[in-house]
DNA sequence: AAGCCGGGGTG
DNA sequence: CACCCAGGCTT
């Protein structure tokens, strides 16, 4: 299929964007532009990419930082373990590869966080190896062209897919074969009613003879979506306020918060007595809490509505043990807030109450 | 193989 | 509102 090939490549060059990482080969900074755009626009994640390559220019910078300052950079993005997993590698290759980014496929793979997308990606972009990338683009322009109805999230349509990129792969350019590829599904063949009028692969497009754009490419799971309710605690003493790291392996991992009781349906009144009980904070007289905020925050598979209660009559000292355990609950004064890596949620909440 | 993990843009 | 975005890890 050269035809296919050639198109667009020569499409490509006429209609390409001029984006930061395309003016480099150095694997780090491929490595982290790829780590940013993954199930991330590329108008979302260029301030990212901007930021941290000014901020750690080099994978030891990257290394060397603390994995709070990277949580605090990549606050915003979302699908934090993409973060921490860079974090990880980026200690992986300062030390134990003293710096040198691995320049085989399969070793490109095997760094946590990479997958077949990304190690193709790096491999192709950096060191010019003929491995076909895979991505939401790749999916939705062959499936088009070549009228593939098969799933591409089950197992065997990534499969059939990877063939055919790997096939049609201009092993010559192979880097430039999948930026190409991957702007051309950004640009021309876009999900939603695409230009097919101006399109240079009508002629051969399966779907578009058969007027089947709109159903292709084909998934065959929807996402479920959960409704949680979180109920925050704003605990106040001499002008610090408590918050929390969350470690457990849920959503936002790593990220802070407040001290939180989630309830299965939505609460009129504080849920404090869960709070005391759990031993957080000790019990004074008669603690009440009142209603600041609410908001509803919408993920792609959890819609969470948030109350957050302004809590008094606490004695808010920490207890000793929990102080001493985790030190992930701790007292922060309002001027240091802006250290620390929050949700948007938690931003949210913060912008309402003009912090 | 299925479920989980964010936030924002778009029609 | 539903769908998508330069996906990958865990179970």
């Amino acid at each position: 299929m050269k035809i296919f090939s050639q198109t667009i490549i020569r499409w490509y060059n006429k209609n390409k964007r001029d984006l930061p990482w395309r003016h480099t080969t150095d694997p780090y900074k491929i490595w982290l532009s790829e780590i940013i755009l993954q199930q991330t626009r590329v108008q979302q994640g260029m301030p990212y990419y901007e930021t941290f390559a000014k901020k750690f220019p080099t994978v030891h910078h990257l290394a060397n930082a603390k994995e709070d300052a990277v949580m605090k950079t990549w606050q915003g993005l979302g699908y934090y373990s993409r973060a921490r997993n860079l974090h990880h590698t980026a200690k992986f290759i300062s030390k134990e590869l003293k710096g040198k980014f691995p320049n085989e496929y399969e070793a490109i793979k095997n760094l946590k966080g990479i997958g077949e997308y990304t190690a193709a990606a790096i491999a192709s972009f950096a060191f010019n190896k003929p491995y076909a990338v895979v991505d939401g683009n790749v999916f939705r322009v062959l499936s088009r062209y070549f009228g593939i109805h098969s799933p591409i999230d089950s197992t065997g349509g990534k499969k059939e897919f990877t063939r055919r990129a790997q096939q049609l792969l201009d092993k010559k350019y192979p880097g430039v074969f999948n930026q190409a590829i991957m702007e051309f599904g950004a640009l021309q063949c876009v999900p939603h009613n695409p230009d097919c009028g101006k399109c240079p692969l009508k002629k051969g497009c399966e779907a578009l003879a058969k007027n089947k754009i709109a159903e292709l490419p084909v998934k065959s799971q929807k996402t479920k979506v959960s409704i949680r309710y979180f109920n925050y605690f704003i605990i106040k003493k001499n002008g610090k306020t408590l918050i929390k790291k969350r470690t457990e392996n849920d959503i936002w991992k790593n990220l802070y918060d407040f001290p939180m009781v989630e309830t299965k349906r939505e609460m009129k009144k504080p849920p404090l007595n869960p709070l005391l009980q759990r031993g957080l904070v000790g019990f004074n007289s008669s603690p009440s809490g009142s209603l600041g905020s609410t908001f509803k925050h919408v993920l792609s598979h959890q819609i969470i509505f948030a109350k957050f209660w302004e809590v008094v009559g606490l004695n808010s000292n920490l207890k000793k043990p929990i102080q001493r355990a985790h030190k992930k609950i701790i007292y922060v004064s309002d001027n240091q807030l802006y250290k620390f890596a929050f949700p948007r949620l938690i931003q949210r909440y913060f912008e309402e109450k003009g912090a």
